[in-house]
DNA sequence: TAGTCTGTTAGACA
DNA sequence: CTGTCTAACAGACT
C-alpha cells in the first residue's frame, strides 16, 4: 500500500467526505473482505459516519458497536467518485453526492470487519510499534536489533509503525546513511537524528501530497514527490551526483553514492 | 516472448 | 525465538 503518508490523507479526507451514514454499499469483490460477513460490513457502513482513525498503515473506521479495518497494501486505496464501479474498484458505498470507493488494481489489499470490541484483539495492531511521532533515539535503540539490517528492521512493523519501502531511501539519503547500514553501526546519535528525521519526513511528505486522490508514483512519474525514491540516474539534489538503485533486502533502495557513503 | 519490476506482509524456512 | 525470502495479485516495462 501506500505508505504511512499516504493512509494519513485518506483518513483525513474521509474525515470530511464520510459524515452521514452510507445509503447504499456495493461490495464488488468478494476476496476484498478477508475477515466477517458481507451482511456485518453492511450494517456498519449503513449505521453512522465512523470515527476514522489511523494505526501505522492501517486505516480504521469505529462504529458504536463495531470497527472496520482498511489496508491497502500494494495498490489500494480510497477515492471519493462520481459512480459506484470506476476502473478497478472492490467495494463502494454512497454518501450523496458521491461514493466513498476502494480501488485496488493489484487485489492484495484487504478490509477486515470487527463486532464489538473485537479489535481490540486484533493481532497486527497489538503487536505494533510505535507510531513515528512518539519516538526517541533511546526507543529507537532498544526496538532496532543490533544483528539486523537497518533497512529490515525499520520496516518491521513490530518495530515502529509506518515505515516503508519508499520511506527507508528516502530517510536514508536525508541522514546521509548508506543503503546496506545494520542497525550495529549506529551510535546514539545516530538514533537521536533518526528518531527527529523520522516524523519530519513523514509531516513533508503529508504535506506535499495531500490532495483528494493520492497519487502514486507508479501512475504518474511526473509527479513524484521524492528526492532519490524513483530517480536512478538523476541528480542527488543535494551534490549533482547521479543516484543508484541497488537491492537491498530483496527490494529496491535509491541512494547517492557520494552522499551516502 | 520471457523475464523483471512494483508502494506490503503473512507464512515458510533455516 | 530470530532473521530472511517469497507468494499472493495484476499489470507495466525491458
Amino acid at each position: 500500500m501506500p505508505e504511512l503518508a499516504e493512509v494519513e490523507i485518506v483518513r483525513r479526507n474521509l474525515e470530511g467526505w464520510w459524515t452521514e451514514p452510507a445509503s447504499e454499499v456495493r461490495l464488488l469483490d468478494d476476496e476484498l473482505l478477508v475477515r466477517g460477513d458481507p451482511q456485518t460490513l453492511r450494517g456498519l457502513l449503513t449505521s453512522q459516519p465512523p470515527e476514522m482513525g489511523r494505526r501505522g498503515k492501517y486505516l480504521l473506521a469505529g462504529f458504536d458497536d463495531g470497527a472496520i479495518v482498511f489496508h491497502f497494501r500494494m495498490t489500494g486505496k480510497i477515492v471519493l467518485a462520481h459512480q459506484p464501479e470506476p476502473d478497478y474498484a472492490r467495494l463502494s458505498w454512497r454518501v450523496d453526492p458521491g461514493w466513498l470507493v476502494f480501488k485496488d488494481r493489484r487485489r492484495l489489499g484487504r478490509v477486515e470487519v470487527f463486532e464489538d470490541d473485537a479489535i481490540d484483539d486484533y493481532e497486527p495492531l497489538t503487536t505494533m510499534g510505535p507510531e513515528p511521532w512518539d519516538l526517541t533515539g533511546e526507543l529507537l535503540r532498544d526496538r532496532l536489533s543490533q544483528r539486523r539490517r537497518l533497512k529490515d528492521a525499520l520496516m518491521d512493523q513490530s518495530s515502529i509503525a509506518g515505515v516503508g519501502n519508499i520511506a527507508v531511501s528516502e530517510l536514508f539519503w536525508r541522514l546521509k546513511l548508506p543503503p546496506d547500514a545494520q542497525v550495529s553501526d549506529l551510535d546514539d546519535d545516530d538514533f537521536e537524528a533518526l528518531a527527529a528525521e523520522i516524523p519530519t519526513y513523514f509531516d513533508d511528505i503529508i504535506d506535499r501530497e495531500m490532495a483528494d486522490e493520492v497519487t502514486y508514483v507508479e501512475e504518474d512519474s511526473s509527479a513524484n514527490p521524492f528526492d532519490v525514491y524513483g530517480r536512478e540516474g538523476g541528480p542527488c539534489p543535494r551534490c549533482g551526483t547521479e543516484i543508484a538503485r541497488e537491492k537491498i533486502a530483496g527490494r529496491s533502495s535509491y541512494f547517492c553514492p557520494q552522499c551516502q557513503s
